[in-house]
DNA sequence: GAAAAAAGTTGACACTGTCAACACAAGTTC
DNA sequence: GAACTTGTGTTGACAGTGTCAACTTTTTTC
C-alpha cells in the first residue's frame, strides 16, 4: 500500500512545520530532506495544499484520540470538565497541531473531504458530551440547542486559546496558563449551560 | 508627510487581500497595479511583513473606532451587549479586517511594535466595560480578575465567530448567523460575569 | 539654485509551485 | 515469455516571488 510511503513525506513535511512554521513549507524542501528530487512529492500530493491539507487532517485524528480519551465520569458535567482539559492541553501540549486545524486558513475544504470529515468528528464527540448534559437535565433539547451550547463551549475554549496565544507578549504579564485560570473559565461555561432559558 | 504615499500602496494591498486573500498578497502585484517598478513598495515598507503588519494596525484602529461606538448605556451590562453586537457586526461587516487581525498568523510582534500597541488599545477598551461592570456591582477587583472576565468575553465572542467560519460548510445547515444565536451566547456570558466566585 | 531627502528604476539572485516528458522497477495479464 | 499497467522517481523548464545592490529621478528644504 501506498500509504507508508505518503508517511515519509508526511512525517517530513511535520518537522519543517515545527522549525520554520507553515508558511515556511516548501515541497522543495520536504524533497530535499529526503534526498529525493523537486517533484517526488506531487507523486503523492497534487498540490502544497494537499499535503497541509493531510497534516491538518491528521492533526485532527490525533485531536479526536484525546478528546476522547478524557475521563468519562458518571457526572457528564465532570465529564465535560475532563474534556475540556484534555481540548487546553492538547492545544498547549501540541500547539503545531492545534495551529494547524485551528490557525490556519483552511484550505478550499470542498476539495479536501477527508479532512473536513475529521474536523466535523471531533466538533461531534464534543456535541456528544453536550447532548449527555442535557439529557441528564431530562430536557429534551432541539438539535438547534445542542449546537448552540456545543458552539458556545467550544468557542469559549478555542478563544481561550487563541487569545492566550496572542495576547503572550503584552506588557503586563497576564498569568493566563495557571489552572486557577481554567477553573475560572469552566465555572464560567456551567454557569451558561446549566441555564439555558430564561432571559428576555 | 509621507503617510500620504504609503496610503497608495496599503489601498492597493488592501484590494489584493480582498481578491486573493493574505497568501495572495505579493509586493510586486502591488507595484504592478500602481505602474510603478517591483521594487518601488520596498521605499515604503522593509518588507511584505512589513506591509501586512501595517494593514492589521489599521484594522485595528478601525475596530477599536466601533467597539467605542457602541451605545454607552446607564446599564453596563447592557453597554457590554451593545459592544457585544458591535464586535459581531464588525466580524461579519468587515471580515477581511477581522480575519486579518484575528485569523492571521500575527508577524513577529516584537518588530511591529505600533501594530501591537494597537492590539492593546482595543482590548483595553473591552477591559473598560468589564471594569465598569465590577465597580457596578461595588466588587473592587483585583486587576488580574479583570484580565480573566475580559478574556472569558472576548474568548466566547472571538472563538463564536471563528467557529462561526470553520463551520460554515458542514452538512445539516446551522444557523450560527440568526439573532437568537447571539442572544443565546450573551445570555451565558452575562451569567458567568454576574457569579464570578463560587465554584468548587 | 544647491544640497539633501524621498521616491522610483533596472538588474540580478535564490527560492518557490507546478507542468511536461522521460526512466525504471514490480507486478499482471495474455 | 512479452506486452502492459502502475507506482515511484528524475531532469528540465517556466513564471512567479522576496529581497539585495546600485543607479536615477523627483521633490523638498535651505
Amino acid at each position: 500500500m501506498g500509504a507508508d510511503a505518503k508517511d515519509k513525506y508526511v512525517d517530513a513535511a511535520l518537522q519543517i512545520v515545527a522549525e520554520m512554521g507553515v508558511e515556511g513549507l516548501s515541497l522543495r524542501e520536504v524533497a530535499r530532506r529526503l534526498g529525493v528530487s523537486h517533484q517526488a512529492p506531487y507523486r503523492h500530493f497534487p498540490s502544497r495544499e494537499h499535503i497541509v491539507a493531510e497534516l491538518i487532517r491528521r492533526s485532527f485524528v490525533e485531536f479526536s484520540q484525546c478528546l476522547l480519551a478524557a475521563e468519562t465520569l458518571d457526572d457528564p458535567f465532570a465529564h465535560l470538565r475532563s474534556m475540556g482539559h484534555a481540548y487546553l492541553d492538547f492545544a498547549q501540549g501540541r500547539p503545531l497541531q492545534y495551529h494547524l486545524m485551528f490557525g490556519t486558513l483552511m484550505p478550499q475544504s470542498d476539495a479536501h473531504v477527508e479532512m473536513r470529515m475529521q474536523s466535523t468528528a471531533s466538533f461531534d464527540i464534543l456535541l456528544q458530551a453536550i447532548a449527555a448534559i442535557r439529557l441528564n437535565q431530562s430536557e429534551s433539547a432541539a438539535v438547534a440547542d445542542l449546537h448552540q451550547d456545543a458552539m458556545f463551549v467550544w468557542s469559549t475554549l478555542h478563544g481561550f486559546v487563541e487569545l492566550q496565544r496572542k495576547m503572550g507578549d503584552r506588557k503586563e504579564p497576564v498569568d493566563l496558563s495557571g489552572h486557577g485560570m481554567r477553573d475560572a473559565l469552566f465555572e464560567k461555561v456551567e454557569l451558561g449551560l446549566r441555564k439555558p432559558k430564561s432571559a428576555s
